[in-house]
DNA sequence: AATAACACCTAGTATAACTATGTATAATAT
DNA sequence: ATATTATACATAGTTATACTAGGTGTTATT
């Protein structure tokens, strides 16, 4: 049923280390930026995000950081560790062996 | 850690109409026909397996028949239902959604 | 005679995305 | 003025599914 939400398990990581490799974001920052980026296909719940950046960061491969904004709004700034990158080097390798694998046998049938 | 797991979380169903739309095929002949075909990276278990084809049975993508070989073995093949055809084209098309969205944000980060 | 390969099965576990809900502030609409 | 939407964070509980670990029985190989 629903299939989309199964696919993508595992690749959550990935996509959040993919954006604060490139600049510290902060979480519904990240939210509407992966939204963005992916045209509208990505649509992460604020139950799926923070768990997974409070995930991350326990494993230590991003650290947040309290910041305020001059208006007294706090936001918690994510940046990535080193442990961080080679995860997701190692994470962007795995995920193009399985995505080799998939299209060994997902071709797009001969029809 | 194990993300390999979770990144094959809802394409086991996709992989096995992939294989049993071809031809009809019985469980064991699955496991290893994916490895196979996926020059040895797909490796299911047998507790991976047969659930997924109990469920994909239940949900009337599949269908088992129990086959008696000469030598007795029992083995049963499964074959794909007419509703299991469409269930098959609309996952390939989720697939190639998600795949697409995943290259926005995974660019082969240009180092 | 013992081991590996074949061929099926299931109860229980672990994981992670999500639902639903809560807190609080700022901006916009009525 | 007031209500709603958007911003910004958080978590307890639910659900789905791949896997672990165990079971049954047959056939082929060492």
């Amino acid at each position: 049923m629903a299939q989309r939400r199964e696919l993508i398990k595992g690749t959550i990581d990935s996509l959040l280390l993919c954006l604060v490799v490139q600049q510290p974001m902060y979480g519904y920052q990240i939210i509407k930026e992966l939204e963005r980026r992916s045209q509208g296909y990505f649509k992460f719940k604020e139950g799926t995000l923070y768990p997974a950046l409070h995930r991350l960061e326990k494993a230590d491969l991003i650290q947040g950081k309290w910041q305020t904004l001059p208006s007294g709004r706090q936001r918690r700034y994510y940046h990535i560790t080193e442990k961080g990158l080679y995860s997701l080097a190692a994470k962007r390798s795995q995920w193009l062996d399985f995505l080799a694998a998939m299209n060994l046998i997902i071709q797009p049938a001969s029809d």
